[in-house]
RNA sequence: UGGGGAAUAGUGUAACGGUAGCACGACUGAUUCUGGAUCAGUUAGCCAAGGUUCGAAUCCUUGUUCCCCAGCCA
C-alpha cells in the first residue's frame, strides 16, 4: 500500500505489540488477520479494523496480517460477499498476499481438537432442546443449572458426537458442550454450544458437513492455527475472551491475545447490518452501492478515495471508548485529498439562458483555462464560449440581497477564464419565472483580467449554450436527518427524505464527453463529483461525492434568522 | 439487582506524577479569476467528591453516568 499517508501512528493497541517485541513475546513476530464472514457488504467501520490490522502488520519488520473469511454458519454465507470483500479489502489498499484463509478448511481440525476436549471431559454432547436450554441458563443475576446429559460417559459422547457428524440427527436436536461452570458470573461461560447441527450446504464445503463449529470455539482455533499472536476485535467480545482463553489453555495450543477496540459509529448515518439490510431490502435505497451507503462500495461509487478514507480512520485513532464520530471529519479528509487531486472543470447544474448580446453570431472563441491550482503539472485546457451560455441560476438575483456578489441587473462579474458580462436584460415567462438573460460582453476582459485594473465582486461559472454536453447529476445528502429522535426502534423515521435529488437538465463542459466511470473532477464553484457507472456517452451521470464549502449558503442560513 | 468495560473543549483524540496539547467544527480577519483552497487568529475541556503527594487528568477511596452480555449469530 501507499504508505505515505499511514505515517507512524501510536495507540493502546501498537503500544502492546511495540511492548511485546521489546520482550519477546512472540519471538519477534507480529500476525494479525482480518476475519470478516461473508455475510454481507463491508462498510467503513470494518475499514476501521482493516486499516488496524494490516497497518500493524506493515510497520512491523516481517509483519503479516492474514484474510481470513470466518464462514461457520452455512446457513448466513454467501460466495457473492466473498468476492465482494477482496475487492473491497484491495481497493483500500491492503494485499494479504499468500495469506488468504478460510475458516471452513480447518474444519477437519476443529473437529478433532473438539474430540480431544470430549475425550478431557471438557466436552460432553447435550440433548436439550434451545428452549430448554435457555431455561437452564439462568439469567443475568441468576446462575444456571446442570444439564441432565452434563455427567455423560466419555464414550457415550464420542459416540455421539461421531454420529451427529454422520448426519443421524435433525437440526437442533443435539449440541456439542463445553464443560465449564453452569454458575459462572460471564454467561458466555455456563457450558456454550461448540458444535450445532445443521442439515445446509455451505459455500465451499458444499454437503460435506452437518455440524458446523460456533464462533466462540471457531474462533480461537483460527487465530491459533494460523500463529496469529494479536486477535483484534470490537468491543462487544470482551466478555467472550474468557472463553477464547479457556479453550486454547484446554487444548494446550498456541494462544494469541485478544484485544478489543470500539468500533466506528458515525453521526447521520447507519452502520449496523441490520440497518443496512432494511435499508437495501426496504428499497429505502438502491442497492448495497447506493453511493449514500457508509459501504466500502457504497463510498468508492460515491467517490471517495481510499486515501481519504484511510486518513480519517487514522484520525480517529483507536480507542476503548463507545464513541460517535463527527461525519464532517470524514468529508474534510475527503475535500483535502480530491482538492490536490481533482482536475477542474465547468459544469451548469441549474442552466439559466444567457445571451450576449454584443458578441458576434456564429462565432466561436476557445478559452484557456487551468486544470489544477492545486497541481502546476496538470496544465490547461480549452474550453469553447460563443453568444450563447448557461450560468448557475442560483448566480443570478433579480432583487440581490446584502452580500449577494453575484450577477443582477446591471451588475457586472466575471465569467471564469473568459470575459466580464454586464447583465442588461431578463427575460421572464408568462408565470413570471426568469427565463433568460441579456449581457454584454467587455472584449478587452479576454482571459478574465481588465487591463484598466477595473474589479468585480464574482466569478462565475459557465458553458457555452452550443458546445455543452448533457447530463445528469446526482446529489447526496446525509441518510439521516440533521436532528434525530431518540426513539432508536423508530431509526427510520430518521430517513432524511431528501437524500437524493436527481437532477437531469445539467450541462456541462466538453471536456467531459468521454469521462470514464469512476474518474473525479471538481466541477468549480460547485463541488466533487466522479462519473457514475451508470454513465456513457450517450448519457453522462455524475454523482456529486461532496459539495465544496459554500460561505454564502451560510450567509444566507444567518440572513433568514 | 450478577459480571465485564469506559468516562479529557460541541465532536474525535494526546498527555503514562511535573505548563492540559492536536485535529475537526464554529466564529474573526487577510488573501484570492472557485464565496473553493491557503494563511493568521478566536472559541471551548480533565464525570463528581474526598484522599496520597512539594505537585494528580494520571495513584487510592467512594459515588455518578454510559456501553456490552441471558443465539444452537458473528
Amino acid at each position: 500500500m501507499n504508505m505515505n499517508d499511514s505515517t507512524r501512528q501510536s495507540d493502546f493497541i501498537r503500544d502492546i505489540v511495540a511492548e511485546d517485541l521489546k520482550t519477546g513475546k512472540w519471538d519477534g513476530r507480529v500476525v494479525t488477520r482480518f476475519p470478516p464472514e461473508p455475510n454481507g457488504y463491508l462498510h467503513i467501520g470494518h475499514a476501521k479494523s482493516i486499516c488496524l490490522n494490516f497497518g500493524i502488520a506493515a510497520e512491523n519488520a516481517g509483519g503479516i496480517c492474514n484474510l481470513r473469511f470466518d464462514d461457520t454458519n452455512p446457513t448466513k454465507e454467501e460466495a457473492e460477499y466473498v468476492e465482494s470483500i477482496i475487492e473491497d479489502v484491495r481497493w483500500l489498499g491492503f494485499d494479504w498476499g499468500e495469506h488468504l484463509y478460510y475458516a471452513s478448511d480447518y474444519f477437519e481440525q476443529m473437529y478433532d481438537y473438539a474430540v480431544q476436549l470430549i475425550k478431557k471431559g471438557k466436552a460432553y454432547v447435550c440433548d436439550l432442546s434451545a428452549d430448554q436450554m435457555r431455561e437452564y441458563r439462568g439469567t443475568l443475576t441468576a446462575p444456571g443449572k446442570n444439564s441432565l446429559h452434563r455427567d455423560r460417559p466419555v464414550e457415550e459422547n464420542l459416540d455421539l458426537f461421531e454420529r451427529m457428524r454422520a448426519g443421524e440427527f435433525p437440526d437442533g436436536s443435539r449440541v456439542l458442550r463445553a464443560k465449564i461452570d453452569m454458575t459462572h458470573p460471564n454467561m458466555n461461560m455456563r457450558d456454550p454450544v461448540m458444535y450445532r447441527i445443521l442439515h445446509a450446504a455451505h459455500h465451499r464445503q458444499g454437503n460435506k458437513w452437518c455440524v458446523y463449529p460456533t464462533y466462540d470455539w471457531a474462533h480461537g482455533l483460527e487465530d491459533s492455527i494460523e500463529g496469529v499472536t494479536h486477535s483484534l476485535c470490537s468491543l462487544e467480545f470482551e466478555n467472550h475472551r474468557p472463553l477464547y482463553d479457556w479453550f486454547l489453555d484446554a487444548l494446550g495450543v498456541h494462544h494469541p491475545q485478544q484485544i478489543e477496540f470500539a468500533r466506528l459509529e458515525l453521526t447521520r448515518t447507519v452502520m449496523s447490518k441490520r440497518k443496512l439490510v432494511e435499508l437495501v431490502e426496504g428499497g429505502y435505497v438502491n442497492g448495497w452501492d447506493d453511493p449514500r451507503l457508509p459501504t466500502l462500495s457504497g463510498l468508492r461509487r460515491r467517490g471517495y478515495t481510499p486515501e481519504a478514507i484511510r486518513d480519517f480512520l487514522k484520525r480517529i485513532g483507536m480507542n476503548k471508548v463507545v464513541s460517535t464520530v463527527d461525519t464532517a471529519l470524514l468529508e474534510h479528509c475527503l475535500r483535502k485529498d480530491l482538492n490536490k487531486r481533482s482536475p477542474r472543470v465547468m459544469g451548469v447544474l441549474r442552466p439559466l439562458r444567457v445571451v450576449i448580446d454584443n458578441y458576434p453570431d456564429g462565432q466561436t472563441d476557445e478559452l484557456e483555462a487551468i486544470n489544477n491550482p492545486e497541481d502546476a503539472s496538470a496544465g490547461t485546457r480549452k474550453v469553447p464560449f460563443s453568444k450563447v451560455l448557461y450560468i448557475e441560476r442560483e448566480d443570478f438575483m433579480e432583487e440581490p440581497p446584502r452580500k449577494f456578489f453575484r450577477l443582477a441587473p446591471g451588475r457586472e462579474v466575471r465569467l471564469r477564464y473568459a470575459y466580464f458580462i454586464t447583465c442588461t436584460d431578463v427575460i421572464k415567462d408568462d408565470a413570471g419565472e426568469i427565463v433568460e438573460l441579456h449581457c454584454t460582453y467587455d472584449p478587452a476582459t479576454r482571459g478574465g483580467d481588465s487591463p484598466d485594473g477595473r474589479k468585480v465582486k464574482a466569478t462565475l461559472h459557465w458553458v457555452s449554450a452550443e458546445h455543452s454536453l448533457p447530463a445528469e447529476v446526482r446529489l447526496y445528502d446525509h441518510l439521516l436527518k440533521d436532528e434525530a429522535s431518540a426513539d432508536a426502534a423508530d431509526w427510520k423515521s430518521n430517513l432524511n427524505p431528501d437524500s437524493l435529488e436527481i437532477l437531469t437538465g445539467c450541462r456541462v463542459e466538453p471536456s467531459l464527453a468521454a469521462a470514464p466511470a469512476g474518474s473525479r473532477y471538481q466541477f468549480e464553484r460547485q463541488g466533487y463529483f466522479c462519473t457514475d457507472p451508470d454513465s456513457s456517452e450517450d448519457k453522462l451521470v455524475f454523482n456529486r461525492t461532496a459539495s465544496l464549502r459554500d460561505t454564502w449558503a451560510k450567509i444566507q442560513k444567518q440572513q433568514k434568522k
